[in-house]
DNA sequence: TTGAAAGCGGTACCAG
DNA sequence: CTGGTACCGCTTTCAA
């Protein structure tokens, strides 16, 4: 078992670095200043040799790169090259709650996946800052980024909002923040939800339950009225809520999950299961919800769809699931990607238009006619 | 539709904020001194009042929060204090790979949801690093931070660990890269597996096949001999498989997945199970491989475990899977954790040891007596 | 093609 | 408790 402080890391590294170098005492880090001393050269002429942006004489270029090996130069520092320029390559990425909260949500998984592999080819990494970090007493802004994406979607406001815009940083969200100075791409969260509900309607189905997600942080999850559903803190929650009733399904079956879980799904689906006249059909406002759902039924010897349709939201990928659930596909990797040419845009300083993103309804083998109208033998 | 281009923003900025100062030309960018200025004291004083370290009279702190409040200041630059203290809150977490299929493991989520809890107090934000970024020209050292962590688990080596080193940074890892500089907190990745098909051995099993992960980036997958296997690049998959051999496991029956998700388990145990003489038992090297060969059995008209045991390894959680199951458990969430324990040590510049992380045979419903001994009637 | 010098915006000494 | 002042390490004009 090795015993490694940074400080032997450190002192091994001198010693590489002593044995290399003539110098008596060499400074504690090595600083570009070093290396272009060592080499002969202005120190502005070994930074170009460096970013390789300016003409250099391939000699000088070489006398520079042997200083730096010599001395066991690490590269420029990140933190000084920023505070000059004014960019880091770094993109904040903003979460409402924990980060394995956020990512055990595969739709949230897609979509980074989708963002990261556009910007990860311009050079920039990604900053996760769940919400805890404010908590921890640090401003979102304490941190240095170029942007910011609010992921998750959530809260309508955010205190952090102010600062960062005062900082000039462009600001890029999925519906939330509600403000101006955050560019959104957002989808028709309740034009869709209401096409489902219409979908199951279309199917003879009457009595047709909700199952939403959370309604606001730290909302008691369970059995809500419509009213509640409909005046949810989460904006998707409340315009998927608002859609269901839209599209005719029943204000008295909706139920809250209590996280965006396979079962929290099954748990707020129960409630509607158990109920003393059960639906027949549930639009579930994401897929692990539906999923959860279809569990719940299965629990009670429901069978999918003939005794339950079920519904869900995103269009996430579910490998393991033998059906294809019926769901509002919303595309979550191609969404990402959209977000990340979207910030790509706003980094470059160009102008960006907030904008909507397509969702389609998605048939699916998890939703078929309403059971009491046809007994099939 | 709304346009907000970064100018704009910026312009609207400053027109509140020429409303509250009287000055004729406002800075285009308010700084900490600017905010002295107006407030009447030094830069150092103004300083003070932000960071809340040195002693400040109350009258002199309401001064300064009233001028930058006036000014829309937005706090200290975090640029400007990084480069000052060396310190950038920030924990760089480096994948090989993309993001999407780092995160498409609900192993390495659980894991980095752990790691982000313990970092999240402490203030740190989390800069995800997949492989790309090397691969966009700027190595892992460009950006600014205070440690990186290695996560998943990976190459042997790295050519970025130098650069980092030489930084000084505290370098923690799971395994990979194999370096004295590296802290490392590993499982028996080997005793573990052998473990596994002690098990089956034990119930029966004497043709045992064997799914593991890739075997390096870019690898080809399909079946692959014991040798190929055992010499994989990728340190965890070589030492499951060498495990696998130990135990007794079939050197012919291994099978490498291409990637970690169902789909790729799937794949790779078809082809063990479409072999003249087919196991009667799997050991996968990840849960998400083995849930794949529960599946392929499943459309093979398999029964598991009557017809076909089925081993995981990690132990994540899969609400949607009916079962239990069989897995050596290494608790991905605690084990985040712990990296996060001592991701913090490192960071307060406390020595830590390499060390061990436990891992757990956790028999489930997934494995069972071998068919071909018992004929169960 | 290279060198000199002026900051980027704070922080942390140290003196008063 | 407050002010002055050296830096942190690099990038970028501007001249030579």
């Amino acid at each position: 078992m090795v015993i490694v402080t940074p400080e032997q890391a450190r002192s091994s590294d001198e010693t590489a670095r002593s044995r290399a170098t003539d110098e008596a005492r060499p400074p504690a880090t090595v600083t570009l200043a070093d290396v272009a001393r060592r080499a002969g050269v202005a120190t502005s002429t070994a930074s170009l040799v460096f970013s390789g942006r300016g003409p250099v004489a391939p000699a000088t270029a070489e006398k520079v790169a042997r200083a730096a090996s010599e001395l066991g130069y690490a590269g420029p520092d990140p933190r000084a090259a920023q505070l000059r320029t004014g960019r880091t390559r770094v993109v904040g990425v903003s979460y409402d709650g924990t980060l394995a909260g956020a990512f055990a949500d595969p739709y949230q998984v897609a979509l980074l996946g989708g963002f990261s592999e556009l910007l990860d080819a311009e050079g920039y990494g990604l900053l996760l800052l769940p919400e805890s970090q404010g908590a921890a007493g640090l401003p979102l802004s304490s941190h240095s980024m170029d942007a910011v994406l609010f992921a998750m979607c959530g809260a309508l406001e955010r205190p952090d909002v102010d600062a960062l815009a005062a900082r000039g940083l462009p600001l890029l969200g999925t519906g939330a923040p509600l403000d101006d100075r955050v560019v959104q791409l957002t989808i028709p969260d309740r034009g869709a939800t209401a096409e489902i509900v219409e979908h199951l309607r279309g199917l003879g189905h009457t009595r047709i339950g909700h199952v939403t997600m959370p309604l606001a942080a730290g909302a008691r999850p369970g059995l809500v009225s419509a009213a509640e559903a409909s005046g949810a803190d989460y904006v998707d929650t409340r315009d998927r809520a608002r859609g269901f009733l839209d599209g005719g399904g029943t204000p008295e079956l909706i139920a809250a999950a209590s996280d965006l879980t396979v079962d929290a799904g099954a748990a707020a689906a129960s409630l509607l299961l158990d109920a003393d006249q059960p639906p027949t059909a549930l639009v579930c406002q994401s897929d692990l919800l539906a999923l959860g759902a279809i569990k719940a039924a299965g629990e009670r010897g429901l069978a999918v769809p003939d005794d339950l349709s079920v519904a869900g939201f995103d269009g996430v990928e579910t490998p393991w699931f033998s059906g294809r659930l019926t769901t509002a596909d919303q595309r979550p990797a191609e969404k990402g990607r959209e977000l990340g040419r979207m910030m790509a845009a706003l980094l470059r300083g160009e102008p960006v238009a907030s904008g909507t993103f397509d969702v389609r309804l998605r048939p699916g083998t998890t939703t078929g006619p309403a059971a009491s109208q046809f007994v099939a033998e």
